[in-house]
RNA sequence: GGAAGGGUGGCCGAGUGGUUUAAGGCACACGCCUGGAACGCGUGCAUACGUGAAAGCGUAUCGAGGGUUCGAAUCCCUCCUCUUCCGCCA
């Protein structure tokens, strides 16, 4: 959410702003509400002042037992009254109004985001390891699977539909042991606090980490009106919503993991087949919270934790800085770590690190307190994959694979799966 | 699900229609005191919006939203939420 005041200042940074994310100019028009807003709320103040005055001297007539004066005095008020009452409802339907439109206007890319109309005009920043060498053409990770056994699509719609799966033994355990092997990381090496969320929010949490209002249809909604998280994200960042903190206690670092539920709604026809988009999958996430002075640095600090996970599991990736074309709604910087996956041939994305400035403190309303000097400030926020369970476990067997059809398990990963190093068909 | 009782500043807490301009306390900041501290004393200390160069001034905010009234923290209605008891339950 953006500070109608900072586009009141500098309307031409905010339409150029706009522009580099291919959007029409808007500060025109919204200041154009503001200033009719600010008229009619001077108006409203003035007529609040004078009943506010009158209604003291009404008192101090009562009081003073002077009835007749007070009855004149009242019957003063009877224009002033129906004034304000409209006035209210007014001054409420234009603030209504501007939130509303603010609302929808994605975050500002900074400066050193690349201009680009698509993910075309991603740029790479670097790479990590290499790319393994098959004596054969490389297969993907659902024919590994499907051929071990170990993972079924079919059970997994005759239950519960297209875009799910069934995993069974060693890959079963498998998602366990990314999840504890990720957890063990992020917590030990890295700083973050672990949290256990609740999976299910309400409307004010999806509407701070700006899923709503534009972003509904990608969302599953449940019976009684809240929503299935499709992050983490959202749970963890709302920890902070309508609170202000110390400045001490900044950064905050907080991590989860979590199923993350996505309805999937315009991506109709691609990845169908797989593990790669699903309607439910595990994710551990990373949450920063910062200072405005220490958010950008932190995004850097935190694209390295996540590669981290890559890393250790030995996984072939490359860093992308994403363009102005291809980032998220209320980010102002991204980096997309993808991994790469020998069976498609490409690189694929398996982590996104964002910061989102203070546009999500101002949905949430998350403040701190300076240490020096008074009054408060909004936080800034980060969040990123650290990473995505389901494609890292595409990304293990696609890389790991080996002629025989099994699957060699990453050495930092064996102690999370029993010792074992390899899974083979049952 | 049933019954009862709560929600007031960063925190605790008083306040049942009109100097409440939200008492008092804690915490915090500054000053005095001290060799230095504690104690004590004094002063300050909510947020948002509007206006203004600033000081300031105005308005709103006592869980949220409506209503009654010249005037609502206070009365009425709806909702949210917390606590306790009962029932059910992993």
């Amino acid at each position: 959410m953006h500070d109608i005041k900072a586009i009141r200042d500098n309307p031409d940074a905010f339409d150029t702003g706009l522009a580099r994310r291919g959007l029409p100019p808007m500060a025109g028009e919204l200041l154009k509400i503001d200033s009719e807003r600010r008229d009619h709320l001077q108006k409203l103040q003035d007529a609040q002042a004078r009943r506010n005055a009158a209604s003291k001297d009404i008192g101090e007539a009562m009081k003073q037992g002077d009835k007749a004066r007070a009855e004149s005095l009242k019957a003063e008020m009877g224009t002033i009254k129906d004034f304000i009452a409209s006035g209210e409802a007014v001054e409420r339907d234009l603030n209504q109004k501007i939130e509303a439109a603010l609302a929808v206007i994605p975050n500002i890319p900074l400066d050193d985001v690349p201009d680009g109309k698509d993910e075309t005009g991603n740029i790479e920043v670097r790479r990590w390891g290499e790319r393994p060498r098959f004596e054969y053409e490389a297969r993907q990770h659902f024919d590994i699977g499907e051929w071990l056994g170990l993972m079924d699509f079919e059970a997994a719609a005759k239950i519960a539909g297209a875009r799910f799966v069934v995993m069974r033994g060693q890959l079963a355990r498998m998602e366990r042991a990314l999840a504890q092997f990720m957890l063990d990381l992020q917590t030990g090496s890295n700083g973050y606090t672990e949290h256990y969320v609740p999976f299910m929010v309400n409307d004010a949490a999806v509407f701070g980490t700006n899923q709503l209002p534009k972003f509904a249809e990608d969302l599953f909604r449940t019976t009684d009106g809240r929503w299935l998280i499709p992050t983490a994200e959202v749970s963890l960042t709302n920890l902070v919503r309508e609170s202000i903190v110390e400045e001490k206690n900044l950064p905050m670092r907080l991590t989860a993991y979590t199923p993350c539920f996505r309805a999937e709604a315009g991506a109709a026809g691609r990845d169908t087949r797989g593990m790669i988009r699903q309607h439910q999958f595990s994710k551990v996430e990373l949450v920063s919270i910062t200072t405005p002075e220490q958010s950008r640095e932190e995004l850097e600090r935190m694209t390295g934790c996540a590669e981290s996970v890559l890393q250790k599991l030995g996984l072939h990736y490359r860093v992308m800085r994403l363009c102005t074309g291809d980032m998220g709604f209320g980010s102002r910087m991204t980096y997309d770590l993808e991994v790469w996956l020998p069976g498609q041939n490409a690189f694929r994305e398996i982590s996104s690190c964002s910061v989102c400035g203070d546009f999500q403190a101002r949905r949430m309303d998350a403040r701190y307190k300076p240490a020096d000097g008074k009054g408060t400030r909004f936080v800034h926020t980060l969040n990123g994959s650290g990473l995505a369970v389901g494609r890292t476990m595409v990304a293990i067997l696609e890389n790991y694979q080996n002629a025989d059809g099994s699957v060699t398990i990453p050495e930092a990963l064996r102690p999370y799966m029993g010792g074992a190093d390899k899974i083979t068909r049952p």
